[in-house]
RNA sequence: GUCCCCGUAGCUCAGUUGGAUAGAGCGGUGGUUUCCUAAACCGCAGGUCGCGCGUUCGAAUCGCGCCGGGGACACCA
């Protein structure tokens, strides 16, 4: 594709007085349909040149003066447009020569060159139930980490957990108020929810409770052994039901440094503010003042009864990050309702002058849909929590139903039904740009045909049968594609629909990871699968045509290639048959 | 009150960072299987791009002002 390219851009930059190659890269475009062509130069750009004549008569003079390169087949005006189609066979060679060279990485661009890039999410509190509103920062992360490791970053990819911080001090409270060894072994993480909002409202009647909580917190922050011990105990049983959670999803992370982890580094953090004379002390609460960097509102380091706050810890993890770990870019996968957040946090962290880049990756909230119809953001203490292992449950449960009557054993149908349940409920968030909000929908999220027994349009299910489709004919192929094919057999319209789906993905790959945007892939797996299936629809594979079958099997390899390693960087299984 | 995000077909969403006739999926409706997986493919119907003004050769996209939804605004994370 890309030599194709460096060949339009030789004849425009021939033909069009004082274009440079730089700016003919720029404006060089696709037209939003294959039928007008794989390149489209806009020619308003270049108006002024053409003593400023309307751009469609630009666009004509231009396509006949243009010296046609060998691997371009037509150059046409269309409107305000020069169109240029590649020669189809060119094409063919190069998408399918190049995807074959780069193997396993066809797709990747080395834009981390080895540096180490932190990558924040996940993040759930110990305590609380993994709820449905999880479910964004821990896929999108993910994919997130794949597509920098991908591109050549060394990536860490951290469970930054929510265990430290004034809630284990009502925790500590409740439990030793109300705790059952017996109710926890039970319910677990759902009975030290409970403590948590029962000690909520209890404090609401009874400020005496809020006190006995401080008291607790402090414990626990000094040291003291029978706090510690409590606390350790809930986050092993916290974790262990995460981890049951994260394997269903097939996430895992390269570290569980949680907020307690930096709690004896807080005391050297704020000691570098000090002696960069950034701290005050404001309303009894010890600060960092930003009204210099345009700020209302200071950052907190500590509160007015000496309590530690979550800022300080997460700038505790800024400077650890970047020295001990020699991070270059950290990267928080975290909602957008905490932006104020991360813009204190990064400007605290530039003021202390440390070198990294730091990236607030928002998304929009959860949000459900109330009794009364009106959406709100979800609350572990209004109850208004969903249980994610309930919705990827809920998601298998629904494919068990659809592929019931399959002649399988039960080991594969319930392998397909994972696969395929999970990959419904992780594509069905990472398609959406990121930063919408949604609203909570089971019955959309898992939106089925009860007629056809079938998931439709555009679902994770979709790509995953594709793939299962294009496995199958290779199957049946039986052996490796040659190295070699006659590539002048394959310039049909469905052809080069898929093959320029395929030469788009080094370039969707590189957006998607500068942009911190995994829809884009999305979408583009959805594009490609389009022109996949009326591939397969209106035209034969497997033949008695040698030469022909050759040809096809070589594009469906590739076409296959690439889309199981889209779905491996979202994070998606890619089933074989289903 | 201040600031941030969002508003595109009945519903859910794209729209390549200002360009071609605003596109998909679902739902509705009609069709396609002697053949590699029909969880697929094709046709039809469906639009005041929230409203107004402005910038521009050109605006869904940029600016300003309204309207509507969501969120943030120091001792929670």
């Amino acid at each position: 594709m890309d030599t194709i390219r460096t060949d339009v851009i030789g004849a425009l930059v021939a033909a069009v007085p004082g274009l440079t190659a730089e700016r003919a890269r720029e404006l060089l475009t696709a037209p939003p349909d294959s039928a007008m062509g794989d390149f489209a130069f806009p020619t308003f750009a270049v108006r002024d040149r053409f003593d400023n004549a309307p751009p469609p008569a630009v666009a004509r003079q231009l396509a006949a003066a243009i010296r046609k390169p060998a691997s371009v087949a037509r150059i046409e005006a269309t409107g305000p447009y020069v169109n240029f189609f590649a020669e189809p066979a060119v094409l063919a060679r190069t998408v399918l020569e190049s995807a074959r060279a780069a193997g396993a990485r066809w797709g990747a661009t080395d834009l981390g060159q080895g540096r180490t890039v932190v990558i924040d999410f996940s993040s759930p509190n110990i305590a609380k139930p993994l709820g449905i509103a999880h479910l964004r920062s821990t896929v999108i992360g993910n994919a997130i980490r794949n597509l920098h490791a991908f591109c050549g970053w060394k990536t860490i990819g951290v469970n930054h957990l929510g265990d430290w911080g004034t809630n284990f001090g009502k925790l500590l409270s409740a439990w030793e108020k109300w705790g059952s060894e017996e109710s926890l072994k039970e319910r677990g993480v759902e009975f030290l929810k409970d403590l948590l909002v029962r000690f909520t409202e209890a404090e609401r009647a009874d400020p005496a409770f809020r006190q006995q909580a401080r008291d607790w917190f402090r414990r626990l922050e000094s040291g003291d052994p029978e706090a510690k011990k409590v606390w350790q105990h809930f986050r092993d049983i916290s974790l262990a039901e995460f981890r049951r959670v994260y394997s269903l999803l097939g996430i895992e992370f390269d570290s569980w440094s949680g907020e307690s982890a930096y709690v004896d580094r807080m005391a050297g953090a704020i000691a570098e503010l000090e002696a960069r004379g950034l701290c005050s002390e404001s309303q009894g609460a010890y600060v960092v003042d930003l009204t210099a960097h345009g700020f209302k509102e200071p950052f907190l380091l500590r509160k007015a009864d000496d309590a530690s706050l979550y800022g300080t810890r997460d700038l505790a993890a800024i400077l650890y990050r970047r020295r001990d770990l020699g991070a270059r870019a950290l990267v928080y996968v975290v909602a957008a309702d905490q932006k104020l957040h991360f813009r204190q946090l990064f400007k605290v962290a530039e003021l202390l002058g440390v070198d990294v880049e730091p990236v607030h990756v928002e998304f929009g909230l959860m949000r459900i849909v109330n009794a009364e119809g009106v959406r709100e953001k979800m609350a572990t203490r209004k109850g208004t929590i969903v249980l994610l292992h309930d919705v990827l449950q809920a998601a298998i449960e629904r494919v068990h139903e659809i592929i019931a009557d399959r002649e399988w054993d039960a080991a594969r149908k319930s392998r397909v039904a994972h696969q395929v349940g999970i990959g419904a409920v992780i594509f069905n968030d990472l398609s959406r740009t990121r930063t919408r909000d949604i609203d909570f929908n089971l019955q959309q999220m898992l939106d089925f045909d009860p007629e056809t027994k079938a998931f439709k349009g555009e679902t994770g299910p979709y790509l995953q049968y594709t793939h299962a489709r294009l496995s199958s004919a290779l199957r049946k192929y039986g052996k490796e594609p040659p190295a070699s094919v006659d590539f002048t057999l394959l310039t049909t319209d469905e052809d080069r629909a898929v093959l320029r789906q395929i030469g788009r993905f080094p370039d969707i790959i590189r957006d998607a990871t500068t942009r911190y945007e995994p829809s884009l892939l999305s979408r583009a797996l959805i594009d490609l699968c389009g022109e996949v299936n009326r591939f397969w629809r209106n035209q034969r594979i497997l033949s008695d045509d040698a030469a022909l079958t050759d040809a096809r099997i070589l594009l469906v390899q590739t076409a296959r290639r690439t889309l199981r390693t889209g779905l491996d960087l979202l994070g998606i299984e890619a089933p074989e048959e289903m």
